[in-house]
DNA sequence: CTGAAAGCGCTTACAG
DNA sequence: CTGAAAGCGCTTACAG
């Protein structure tokens, strides 16, 4: 099958039709009501384009405006595929309605292990502005890249200085463990299992815990101190993690209630309370953060969910308005975090 | 702070070098080896250019050569935030080495009911090509304007006649209950929660499991035919799958063996078998599908992980062949799966 | 109401 | 070894 005619430009159709390219640029670009052209001869043209398969190519239309419209995601590598689906889709929503085109590109180990790796994202220029979900500190040459360039920039779901949006891990873990203390708990406990801090998220919710404890006179109870907790990667992590759960749900000194990092912390712990007969919240109230309302513990859990789409969607609309006024820092934006569904919290027995 | 010289183009650094666009050009696009400046030209030129804060326009390139270099993904809605970020990044990874972008699109509610809406990114050219992820079947619309433009697309995770990429997932289906076979089970169900089939695997895992079934001569059991399922919404669904899950456990008629749709149909079993002291893999051998090799059951389950990073490297490839040669079809490709853990199927009792 | 012209930042074939 | 020129597909200010 022949391609006759694939992708005509407007000076195809000017030819065609015997019009000049600003006729038909007119004829294509403005609404019926601001058109100086003779309505027939506008007609005529969008009858012709269309016809012809005609497409604007949005690529001539920045060259000409010096306008990329057009914003790209740098995605960090720590943990390999770590890419929230709702923040991006938060991000391309507030883009697309200016719209602004959304790119996506990936750092990976390899390529930063190299000394002075620059990704083409930053060496090249196809967009008006940066916005990077990348968990922990951002590598010195690409921050010095963005520097240089003075590449408008606001980084997604991390803490920094200016120029961020994140969710209030702090405030939630804080409000979280208040209510639990609110409905008579004193024994509560945080439990974690990472190993070492990487993400700004991991600090402020043990903070947010740690200080809602001591305003209310209680001592804080790290539950699995981090020198006991096996690594991540076995396969047998999962029924340590359930041994560990088990054990505790049976100490002497339980706590009434346990704030968790993360569902994964919890979902043992849900598992190993069945056969020992704890309910839960009868005998034991449990929180976790979450990115969503559902878990695949197969059992209900109260969660403090993310909103990582609502990030998104303020660090796109951050990035506007940096890319309109690239020297003024913008304000962290922290966005605000409630416990949805007390529906595994209950005042102690 | 004034932001001086911002972005210069190489029409300043020849002004600037008083040399000529060409030699600039020449300088900063050639190699060493390659290049016919003297030695002392380009180094001068390469050094007031990086001097300067100088970046290639890639837009402009584009421009010029008339190729975009880079990729849409055009991303459906059914489930509104399903993006795996394994698949993306398979696919970015594919198209950065052959120094393609990738530009991100969504799709959603409501515009697509809106009757005659066509995205932007099929309205204006910005890219080679496509790439689609979209369950279910692409709105007839959408697939006009593919064909209307000839727009080079290859779908990713989804089953057509041709240029597609998916998870082999009736082959894993037949296989996993053919291994099940081969322990010496019998009496084998399919479990699934889902109401109405919208991507292809919900026929596909079932039918492998009905065929190996009846190719072993045995009749194929799905464990909660479709009416009698609660909707997925309610927040007391968990409750209701863990009291299905544990009617299943203590019936007379329970099964040896069961394979799952994907881990939310496992969890519930997982979690109800813990009081009831049913084991697993014990009394109850049990497979589910997943995406990843962990899962937050809070216990081990055997999974088939769909492999999307795949699917994504694949997808992209196959894309850049169509970009290369449009009217040549490109066969589906389907990506082999396997059980990769064993840890909770065993022989029957 | 319509057209001619300039120019965005590159690349490339050709001239000298 | 270096430069002048054309042109990719648009938009826009201006001329007629």
């Amino acid at each position: 099958m022949k391609r006759r005619n694939q992708n005509p430009s407007i000076r195809q159709i000017a030819a065609e039709l015997e019009v000049s390219k600003s006729t038909v640029a007119l004829a294509l670009n403005t609404l019926e009501e601001d058109c100086p052209l003779a309505s027939a001869t506008r007609t005529k043209i969008r009858e012709a384009a269309h016809k012809m398969g005609y497409r604007t190519n949005a690529i001539a239309r920045t060259m000409r405006t010096g306008k990329f419209n057009a914003a790209s995601l740098l995605v960090g590598n720590t943990h390999p595929f770590f890419l929230p689906a709702e923040m991006v889709n938060g991000m391309e929503e507030v883009l697309e309605q200016k719209k602004y085109r959304m790119q996506i590109s990936w750092l990976n180990e390899d390529k930063l292990s190299r000394p002075n790796y620059i990704p083409d994202v930053l060496k090249e220029r196809s967009s008006d502005g940066l916005l990077i979900h990348y968990p922990g500190d951002i590598p010195e040459n690409i921050q010095q890249s963005i520097r240089r360039h003075q590449i408008p920039c606001v980084v997604a779901n991390n803490k920094l200085e200016s120029d961020c949006v994140y969710p209030d891990d702090y405030g939630a873990a804080f409000q979280a463990t208040q209510t639990l203390l609110e409905l008579g708990h004193r024994d509560i406990g945080y439990l974690h299992y990472y190993n070492n801090s990487h993400h700004y998220s991991e600090r402020d919710r043990l903070k947010g815990y740690t200080d809602a404890m001591r305003q209310a006179g209680l001592k804080a109870r790290d539950l699995f101190p981090e020198k006991t907790i096996p690594p991540l990667s076995s396969i047998h992590t999962r029924d340590q993690r359930f041994e560990m759960s088990t054990t505790l749900l049976q100490s002497q000194d339980r706590p009434t209630a346990i704030l968790c990092y993360e569902i994964a912390e919890a979902a043992p712990l849900l598992a190993a309370a069945l056969p020992l007969k704890v309910s839960i919240p009868g005998d034991l109230s449990l929180i976790a953060f979450g990115r969503i309302n559902r878990n695949d513990t197969g059992r209900p859990l109260s969660t403090v969910r993310l909103r990582l789409q609502e990030v998104g969607q303020r660090a796109a609309a951050m990035l506007l308005r940096k890319i309109d006024a690239p020297d003024i820092p913008q304000k962290p934006e922290i966005v605000p975090l409630k416990l949805e569904s007390p529906i595994t919290v209950s005042p102690p027995l």
